[in-house]
DNA sequence: ATCACAGTTACGTGGCGTGAGGGTGC
DNA sequence: AGCACCCTCACGCCACGTAACTGTGA
């Protein structure tokens, strides 16, 4: 039962480097040499380096590790409740970025040309959603700010493809050099306004701590894209009010 | 929409280090100054920032964003189904670590005392249940193994919690010294075997090939108890044998 | 003499943290 | 004068990888 660097490093599946470098750092040193002056892993060696192994795919550092094997008097039940709160973390914070994924993929599978550049964009109002919705929440009802970014995963891809159509269509609006008047903006916006729920106009009423806020977002998107969607919105609004023969 | 370091900072929710950082390596490198001569940050630089942070969120290394945000020709979908593979394979290692640790608290929920060194035993015969399967599954029928290693988690508790129970009746057995043969012994392994699935005793016709691949998990239970048990099942099956009246 | 090991020393990696030391405007 | 910023330079961290060079028994 007596292993030098190289066997004993096949042995339990490691690198001879890694046990060089445990030994240097004083958490797994061989005690004993062989006649050739060489030092080798015996038993106890072999199970306090399983030992290590297995508080590392708890994900405990190497320096932590050191300390709770050197002390006798650890709780290891602690240790498995603190590690599982940490993995627990991390699993979550994979979890919304597969989530994030998953929802993209849907929208890109819709036809229509689309660069990079906007499906960035687009996946970043996905990825930001959360701290979206802290700050609507500040100045919204609950119920109002669920209904344009809804939990519910139906109602997330529609909505997620509408705002893939919205950015499109007023990227090449802008390219196109048109004018929020021009009637292919307004029949365009006519058309996106019926898709979403009603409530959303609440939204177009904004004070200016909000504003404030959000103004991080806003600046993400393409430059004049804000300026150009709120004076359409604002032309529409005119129109059917003059149509209602109401007084602005 | 000027910004220098520290302000552009706080509004991004980074840190001043996070971006000179970003800045030396070149990925994110402010062309602005202001009339004093400091770097600002603007709109673009904004959503470059953001640009990051997402490529980060799906698991790619800086150098590796430094180099698709500089050539335009790259496949976002690409981008996303191979990190997306990178991203699941990250969360099933935590899924293993985390299924491991439940597995063990259930285990930790027996009453009676159990010291750390024997909790860390059988978390890692809980850890190296693979590798011991593969092992196996040379030898044995997958149905035979199986019933040893469950994948069925109310199995697999069971057979936790008898292995805790063996574990620690062996070790109280090294400590007051006695013997194989002895009564107390012989009863507990009757009573141990009797809750065992019948076709374990397969297991106890070893041969050579196989003994030395498990030396390595054999030599991470404590001194002596291998040989101890052996023994115990030996004198088990000859009293057998006798009591049946065949030779052996 | 060559090979297959063992040994030590030391620099590189990634994504920053954490200073040191100096300058500038209010 | 102090404070709150800005600048650059540079070492520290973690868990090793990689390389260079030397020594030793078969």
């Amino acid at each position: 039962m007596e292993f030098t660097v190289g066997k004993f490093a096949s042995m339990v599946n490691t690198t001879v480097r890694t046990l060089r470098y445990y030994e240097k750092i004083g958490l797994l040193v061989p005690k004993n040499k062989n006649d050739l002056n060489q030092k080798v892993y015996v038993r106890d060696e072999l199970q306090k380096f399983y030992n290590i192994q297995l508080l590392k795919s708890m994900g405990w550092p190497l320096n932590e590790i050191k300390q709770m094997l050197e002390e006798t008097e650890y709780s290891f039940r602690d240790m498995l409740e603190m590690q599982e709160a940490v993995l627990l973390d991390h699993r979550n914070k994979i979890n919304l970025s597969l989530d994030m994924m998953k929802r993209m993929k849907k929208v890109m599978n819709e036809t229509g040309d689309i660069n990079n550049e906007d499906l960035m964009l687009l996946m970043n109002t996905i990825r930001l959603e959360e701290d979206q919705r802290t700050i609507l929440e500040q100045h919204f009802s609950l119920n109002t700010v669920g209904k344009i970014m809804p939990i519910n995963k139906n109602q997330q891809i529609t909505l997620d493809l509408l705002n893939r159509r919205l950015l499109s269509f007023f990227q090449t609006t802008i390219h196109r050099e048109l004018r929020p008047d021009s009637p292919e903006v307004q029949r365009e916006l006519t058309e996106l306004l019926a898709m979403v729920p009603e409530s959303i106009q609440e939204f177009t009423e904004s004070d200016l701590g909000m504003v404030k806020q959000l103004e991080v977002f806003k600046a993400l998107l393409p430059v004049g894209m804000v300026e150009l969607i709120g004076e359409a919105i604002q032309v529409l609004y005119q129109d059917q009010c003059e149509e209602n023969g109401e007084q602005v």
